[in-house]
RNA sequence: GCUCGAGUGGUGGAAUUGGUAGACACGCAAGACUUAAAAUCUUGUGUCCUUUGGGACGUGCGGGUUCAAGUCCCGCCUCGAGUACCA
């Protein structure tokens, strides 16, 4: 036993744990169970970069601890192996996905071993396995064989629906669903089966139909809301167009007031529940009816200020709204149908950039507003969306910014309804103004005149009140290939979902990974006998979006291999929720809901019983970049005439490819705002400077290849002669440099950074050059990006994992700075040779002070785990390390203790110290050591004693000391007396065990 | 614009309930060991003033509450994240 050979620990441990399946998770009922969870990775082509394992490092922290203290621990990992970038690779390639994922798998699952996590990998899923996708299949066959009961307010089989219907009809039915027409019972029984199916449609919970999507012509495939960033995709950044198509979609809006709701029982973030609550945005207020000036139509409008209904000078159509074909008078047809088809060209992007560019058509309608009996103007503006409330507004520019914008912009009249509000520079927003010229609710403010205006609006039959969300149904249905195909067949043009001993439907072979000649998506491609199952005229040709196989896996690792059931019931009761889940705020809106819609769902239906997925979720923050850049700089000088006696006349010096060392350029900046601002040099720098200037002037002469030079700042006149200054920066690789040094050599043979030979490069006196830095995000481009393999083999994996630990607390964006790892790292050698190299232990009663080191230490070790405070357990266990080797402290039971505190977080070097102390049993099975508050009781506390809150000196008093005592003591302390200053005390405060503070 | 966070030494950060601001670590400086380097160890390290003793200032800025404020309250500034015609 000598020095600490992280390699050879950690490699034999590695092997250790995985042939004595050390992690292997079995339902134990007669134990606790903890269940940690990392957010699916999808295993991308660029391997792992150090801020990818950050989360999976504290669930494996809270994981072994969890363990240590008794718990039987889930933590299983596997792979979102379908996926965009696969597919991409294949379109260019034309090599198969399967092939690229298991490539890519293979290589992450490389890098996960060597940081040594205890993850049970007999569990591992891939969403793109059959074994897998087939329950995906089988979920969406659920989904789809199911309604939602407002009554009841849960999901419940079609087959009782279809009861229903065939009994007394729809008129008692109260569902989510699309506007249906009642029908009877006899009208049902009579109908041939198509229309029955067709009418099913309206209820299913995944249902087919023709819908607004978000079109991605360069992807080929229809984009979800959460997958569009500012207005372009997510993955790849191109643009987005409204289109109308037949797609599957989840009816998740049947579920937005419990999905709002269930926040509240759930442990995340505020902002992760803020984005969730705006994601789904509930608002209340009331939904009217206009009738339509010489039309039966009516247009029905959603508004949230219904108190504001005598504001109402016009109303605005989404373009793509049904009636404005139908309304629009001839005068206008041509404006009307011309603006439409611009509306309907514009990208999302489009449209977002445009939100300043107020546009509209007037349709030459008129409708009746339903109060004042008034005509007000039927407009079209694509201000007002179609896909949200009803696709139209009745606006009220008094009392809203968009129609205030809009009545300005066409001069239509904006009468005030608000006592004492000044609207001639915009509406006004607030609600606490009385209401004026609106009949009954004259007098009111916003709050009365809100329910009173729904009351009459329900009473005399013009609307009624409702509750509007945000949240639009989720498309489904994704034109791609690398996806799961959905269990689903067509006859006549009816979807019909297949048996359940058909499942799984795997992905066909194509011929290409791209949409057909007629613009059908792959599949179309695959021949009939292609399919494994094959039923009716053909078989569905979308695929399920990413989120599919994502919304369930974590049910899925609690029985990962039954053929039987997606999840047998009981190990779901057992296992349950995921007691701690980590991962990416990114996945906000779009993972999160999904799996919390799913598993409301399979929780409604009666497959588990527990309706919210995960307990507590920590967002790790992002791991920045530190990049290196060399400053790069154009300095422009005149007169320079003197240089060497000749006369150049107003020569500038201008060199190119000037590289200047960062200390030397602070000189140039520091000098020039001096000589800007003050005028009064200050020596040391312009002499600084001189010298600079003077090295530049060298390099000049060398490009002008003037060799007569000898100390030419001598003779430079200083004050007046810069013309210009610019600087750049330059990425250069994070591995050519090293304490901000620069190691030109290295960086010279890269073929990047090869025009390092032709630069003229300004150093430092010692022959350094030094590096400009930055924090930015980690990026190939950026040549900032640390692997964690590199540092695994450099310092050990118990080192990355307590540095990133260290680095600052989980939840918090921090920049990544190798420098710091050595730190840890010192720490890990310093508890190696805390253990006698002879492995002599001291057999016998540990110290007083041992005792009290190691109590304490358990104590703030185990408080900050149990909240997530990571880093300052690294820091505690330093302090440890650091005060047990000052006692010289060589006690088997107190360095047993120690070890097993640490193990969570440094697991490899802790199962080799764990059997040098004799131990035959993997250190994970060891028990948490138990804080014993006796090893922590003083005789004495040093109080601190303040003077009017400023802190002066310490004062050594017995622990049990009364307040009495306190003051007798202190007045008899010597420096007392020259801190009162002969005044007397106006007040002594003794907060026993804390502080003494004495006013003066 | 709105919503939510966050501003503490040269750097990452600590201070859990209002009670010694800067723990721990990096970096830097000096020293020991060494032919030398590395490794290791010791000491110092918020800023300014001071011969020592010590003093003044100090948690983005300005006020306030309190014996006592990084922490609580009011107003502002800056940065980050999310979101955006949602009627």
């Amino acid at each position: 036993m000598s020095e600490y050979n992280h390699n050879s620990i950690e490699q034999k441990w590695q092997k250790y744990w995985s042939e004595n399946k050390t992690y292997k998770a079995t339902e134990d009922t007669t134990k606790k169970k903890f269940y940690a969870l990392d957010m699916f990775p999808y295993p991308s082509g660029a391997g792992l970069h150090v801020g990818h394992p950050l989360g999976y490092i504290a669930s494996d922290i809270m994981a072994r601890y969890k363990k240590n203290k008794g718990f039987n621990v889930l933590h299983p990992s596997g792979y979102d192996s379908f996926g965009l970038p696969a597919e991409q690779y294949a379109i260019q390639t034309g090599q198969h996905p399967a092939i690229t994922t298991d490539a890519n798998i293979k290589r992450y699952r490389q890098q996960l071993d060597k940081i040594g996590f205890a993850f049970d990998w007999e569990r591992e899923v891939r969403t793109s396995n059959p074994d897998y996708y087939k329950w995906t299949q089988w979920i969406f066959k659920q989904i789809f064989q199911s309604w939602y009961n407002n009554d009841t307010d849960k999901a419940e089989a079609i087959d009782e629906l279809i009861a229903t219907f065939a009994k007394e009809g729809n008129a008692n039915v109260n569902a989510a669903c699309e506007e249906t027409p009642v029908f009877t019972a006899e009208e049902w029984n009579n109908w041939d089966e198509k229309t029955q199916r067709q009418t099913l449609m309206n209820y299913r919970l995944t249902y087919l139909a023709d819908s607004w999507v978000n079109w991605c012509p360069e992807l080929g495939t229809v984009l979800a809301n959460d997958e569009i960033k500012d207005g372009v995709s997510e993955r790849g950044g191109h643009p987005v167009e409204q289109k109308l198509m037949r797609q599957w979609s989840m009816r998740i809006t049947a579920y937005a007031e419990r999905l709002l709701q269930g926040l509240d029982k759930v442990d995340f973030s505020d902002s992760l529940k803020e984005q969730q609550r705006n994601w789904i945005g509930k608002s209340k207020g009331a939904s009217v009816f206009f009738d339509v000036a010489g039309f039966d139509d009516k247009i029905e409008v959603f508004t949230t200020r219904p108190d504001t209904i005598f504001g109402v000078t016009f109303m605005v159509l989404a373009p793509e709204h049904d009636l404005v074909a139908k309304i629009t008078t001839d005068e206008y047809k041509a404006k009307v149908a011309a603006y439409k088809k611009t509306a309907a060209a514009k990208t999302e992007r489009d449209r977002q950039a445009d939100v300043k560019n107020i546009t509209g058509e007037f349709t030459g309608a008129y409708a009746i507003h339903p109060f004042s009996g008034e005509k007000v103007q039927i407009w079209i503006g694509d201000y007002v969306l179609a896909t949200y409330g009803t696709g139209a507004v009745m606006a009220v520019p008094a009392g809203d910014q968009r129609d205030w914008d809009f009545a300005n912009h066409f001069n239509i009249p904006i009468p005030n309804i608000f006592e004492g509000a000044d609207i001639s520079e915009g509406a006004y927003t607030e609600k606490g103004a009385k209401l004026m010229n609106s009949d009954f609710l004259n007098g009111l403010t916003a709050k009365k005149g809100m329910s009173l205006a729904t009351y009459e609006i329900e009473k005399r039959g013009l609307g009624k009140g409702k509750t509007n969300y945000r949240l639009r149904e989720a498309i489904f249905s994704r034109q791609r290939y690398w996806g799961e195909p959905f269990p689903v067949y067509y006859k006549n043009d009816i979807p019909y979902v297949l048996e359940d001993n058909q499942l799984p439907v795997t992905l066909p072979e194509v011929d290409a990974y791209l949409p057909t000649e007629d613009g059908e998506p792959p599949l179309a491609r695959a021949k009939k006998e292609a399919w494994n199952v094959f039923e009716g005229d053909r078989m569905e040709y979308n695929t399920m979006p990413g989120w599919a196989g994502s919304s369930w896996y974590f049910l899925r690792y609690m029985d990962p291999k039954n053929e039987k059931e997606f999840v047998n019931k009981e190990k779901a009761d057992y296992w349950n929720q995921v007691d701690l889940y980590i991962g990416g705020s990114e996945h906000a809106t779009g993972h999160l809901l999904y799996s919390r819609f799913w598993t409301k769902f399979l929780c409604d239906r009666g497959f588990i019983n527990f309706d919210e997925p995960f307990k507590k979720l920590i967002n790790q923050g992002m791991i920045l970049g530190r990049s290196s850049l060399i400053n790069k700089i154009s300095i422009q000088f005149s007169g320079l005439t003197k240089l060497d006696g000749k006369d150049e006349g107003a020569t500038n010096l201008h060199i190119p490819n000037l590289l200047i060392s960062k200390r030397k350029l602070e000189v140039i900046t520091n000098h020039i705002k001096i000589l800007k601002k003050e005028k009064n040099i200050n020596n040391e720098l312009k002499n600084e400077f001189l010298k600079i200037k003077g090295e530049m002037i060298f390099l000049r002469a060398k490009v002008a290849k003037v060799s007569n030079l000898k100390t030419p700042t001598d003779e430079l006149d200083i004050e007046a002669d810069i013309l210009d200054l610019q600087t750049s920066s330059l990425h250069i690789d994070i591995n050519c440099v090293e304490n901000d040094i620069l190691n030109i050599e290295k960086a010279i043979k890269d073929p990047m950074f090869s025009f390092l030979k032709g630069s003229h490069i300004i150093k430092e006196e010692n022959g350094d050059f030094i590096c400009g830095h930055e924090v930015e995000k980690m990026s190939k481009s950026k040549y900032n990006v640390q692997t964690p393999d590199d540092l695994c083999d450099q310092y050990g994996a118990d080192s990355l994992r307590c540095y990133e630990m260290f680095l600052g607390p989980l939840e918090q964006a921090k920049p990544w700075d190798t420098q710091g790892i050595s730190g840890v790292h010192n720490f890990l050698k310093k508890l190696w040779r805390l253990f006698p190299e002879d492995n002599q232990f001291d057999e016998g009663a540990p110290t007083k002070d041992a005792l009290k080191t190691l109590h304490k230490t358990i104590k703030k070790v185990t408080e900050d785990i149990e909240r997530y405070s990571f880093n300052t357990v690294i820091s505690t266990c330093m302090i440890a390390v650091n005060e047990l080797g000052a006692q010289k402290c060589k006690n088997k039971q107190i360095l047993s203790d120690l070890a097993v505190i640490i193990s969570p977080f440094a697991p490899h070097i802790t199962e080799e110290l764990w059997e040098r102390l004799g131990n035959t049993e993997s250190i994970t099975k060891a028990t948490w050591p138990a804080f014993n508050e006796k090893h922590l009781i003083e005789s004495n506390f040093s109080y601190p004693v303040s003077f009017n809150g400023k802190m002066r000196f310490m004062l050594e008093l017995p622990i049990d000391m009364g307040k009495d005592d306190i003051e007798k003591a202190l007045f008899a302390h010597e420096k007392t007396a020259g801190y009162l200053d002969g005044k007397d005390p106006k007040k002594v405060i003794v907060v026993p065990k804390r502080i003494i503070n004495v006013v003066v």
